[in-house]
DNA sequence: TCCTTTCGGTGAACCGATTCATTAATCACA
DNA sequence: TGTGATTAATGAATCGGTTCACCGAAAGGA
């Protein structure tokens, strides 16, 4: 039967029901080879006779000086988190670097109110933050700059005044390009997305801006800024929307470079709906190789970055760095990892 | 430049270089209201003078009695999490109960170290638990418990000792079943998933076995315990194999219930694989209508299920008990939604 | 001029644990 | 029986803030 205690718990209460010193209470929780049994004994059963709930972590961690959890600080907003499945590899990543040490993982989303995001960042207990495809001048990135606490960027390898990890996103997206260049298309619609603008324009993401400037390259003078449309959220259905309509026009691209395998799906959908054939009478590349690509009808042509990997490393940099407990370092530190173009079946030279 | 400051800056230093007191220095972060603006900008110009970080959030934690952020407790391993595109409408509505008050959300995932994942859980910093989908019988849910913080528990009714809010996962199945046995179907298989067994066999989620009596229930005698197969984890490609295996057989069958939409997109590209025509050939159900199943070729028939009002109503309550400030409830709150059959077009009379 | 408010600042108590230098008790062995 | 070595328990200091009862000075009122 539940009693209505209203006070908390304290481990002094344990230690007095005990008859011990909380000292002794305390080892008996934490470093029980320091005690005797004896005591051990009394001290856990005066515990729940109690309904004592452990101790508390918020004390504990005060005076250990370790919160035990990393911040992850990411471009979307909590509710469109992980739409993308090319992200789920990320996480995985992530997590097996965490797996030794058990760590909580505190997920910092964007927020409509963009200052209560980074109060809650200020405020947030943990040891250090991830900054996953976030802009560096987001107020959550400057906040988690701010606490000075071991940070490490992802995907954002220009602003980045911390070690960071990431794949060269021009030339990935410069090869895909080409690709398409090869089999011989002469009009290639783009498929991009935007993050969020703040008021003053600029929450501009590098791998946006880099993949955009890799497929200009890639293009060369088939490179036509009118066949470029912004799809948002990151999410197949605005990416459908836009094809859709780029094929409905008189003079329809015969290829399409979507930035994310996700945006690359909608555009499958939209050719799918509107019986245009993949690769015959529209080739697709996507850009990520997430789990859905290779399932897709037909499998996608794709340019494969390794996400997993990715995740490890910078946990695993966060990780050690929060070890060394000596703040956060500089730029230091910094992985450039290679992109693959994987050639499945949805490109074909266009027809002609 | 930065200097190497090993030690950190505290709240004293800080008040000691601007010559105040602590307590003012306290105020002048926390209630600038309660001091003069002279003495704010003192504080203020020795804290990034000095290069102070902010109020310690462990500390300040410490003494408030808050933790600012909410755990949750979810079926799968980080790795795995948000894999299927169904919990991303949760997630959604958590995020948006959870938007005013500026928290938290500490993700508490499973792990392969069992023990290890309890113990982060006695060990996290938050003021509150939401257990999506996890066996009651989890360590981790014990853990929670055990903190004696309020919960709330989804998806999981039979077990529950909290509040919870869930759907009657048993009716939307023999829904599900039933309309494929108005349409003749009589041998019907079922893609079910079962969560990770414990040593003794018993981590079962209320929410299977619910859902597999309502296959069962609305079935009636075409039952068949012969066609189920389990495909773990939840997630497209076992459901593939699985599928293709079913219709390698030599009597296979003329529809499937798939226990989540997840599992039923599998079922879609295997049937395509095989040149198997969906739903003339094969009938496809699937449950959640998660974001996916309108746009599946063809679009799927599914049991939908209000996942962002759950993920809403879970956080509401749990943040309402939170502010009550009066420890855990029991299961003295309670809701059902109701779930809806969606008819789209992957289902269809068996041939003949 | 004296008394009462008002305003702003002070400093000690407290949040709930962990740690470690000390002290006390026990044991082994000569 | 005395001595040194172990082993166990103690309690005060500490982690880094927030809060609040109290106090002094300046302003307002009679």
């Amino acid at each position: 039967m539940p009693h209505d205690e209203h006070k908390r718990v304290r481990l002094r209460d344990v230690a007095e029901k005990a008859g011990v010193s909380v000292g002794s209470a305390s080892q008996a929780f934490g470093r029980p080879e320091l005690v005797s049994e004896h005591v051990r004994r009394r001290v856990l059963d005066a515990a729940d006779a109690l309904g004592y709930p452990g101790p508390d972590p918020a004390a504990r961690r005060l005076r250990l000086g370790r919160a035990g959890a990393i911040g992850l600080i990411f471009a979307e907003r909590l509710g469109y988190a992980f739409t993308d499945p090319a992200q789920a590899p990320f996480l995985r990543g992530v997590a097996s670097a965490m797996e030794e040490a058990p760590n909580g993982l505190l997920l910092l989303p964007d927020s409509r109110f963009r200052e209560e995001a980074a109060r809650t960042v200020r405020e947030a207990a943990v040891d250090g933050f991830i900054v996953y495809s976030a802009p560096q001048n987001d107020p959550r990135v400057e906040a988690a700059i701010a606490r000075r606490l071991p940070v490490v960027t992802v995907d954002q390898p220009r602003g980045a005044v911390t070690p960071f990890v990431g794949i060269d996103d021009r030339a990935g997206a410069r090869s895909a390009a080409a690709h398409l260049r090869k089999l011989g298309h002469e009009r290639v619609a783009v498929l991009t997305f935007t993050k969020a603008l703040d008021p003053h324009g600029k929450l501009e993401l590098d791998l946006s801006v880099e993949r955009l400037g890799g497929y200009q390259e890639g293009l060369g003078e088939v490179w036509n800024p009118s066949l470029v449309r912004v799809c948002r959220p990151n999410a197949p259905e605005p990416a459908r929307l836009a094809t859709l309509e780029l094929l409905g026009e008189p003079e329809p691209p015969t290829a399409i470079l979507a930035m994310t395998d996700t945006l690359a799906v909608g555009a499958l959908q939209a050719a799918a709906e509107l019986g245009v054939s993949v690769p015959a009478d529209l080739s697709v590349v996507g850009f990520d190789d997430s789990p859905v690509a290779e399932h897709t009808t037909p499998p996608l042509t794709t340019v494969a970055q390794p996400q997993e990997e990715k995740g490890w490393l910078a946990a695993q940099w966060l990780i050690e760095d929060i070890e060394r407990g000596e703040g956060p370092r500089g730029r230091d530190r910094q992985t450039i990892l290679p992109t693959e173009l994987l050639v499945r079946e949805s490109t074909a030279s266009p027809r002609g």
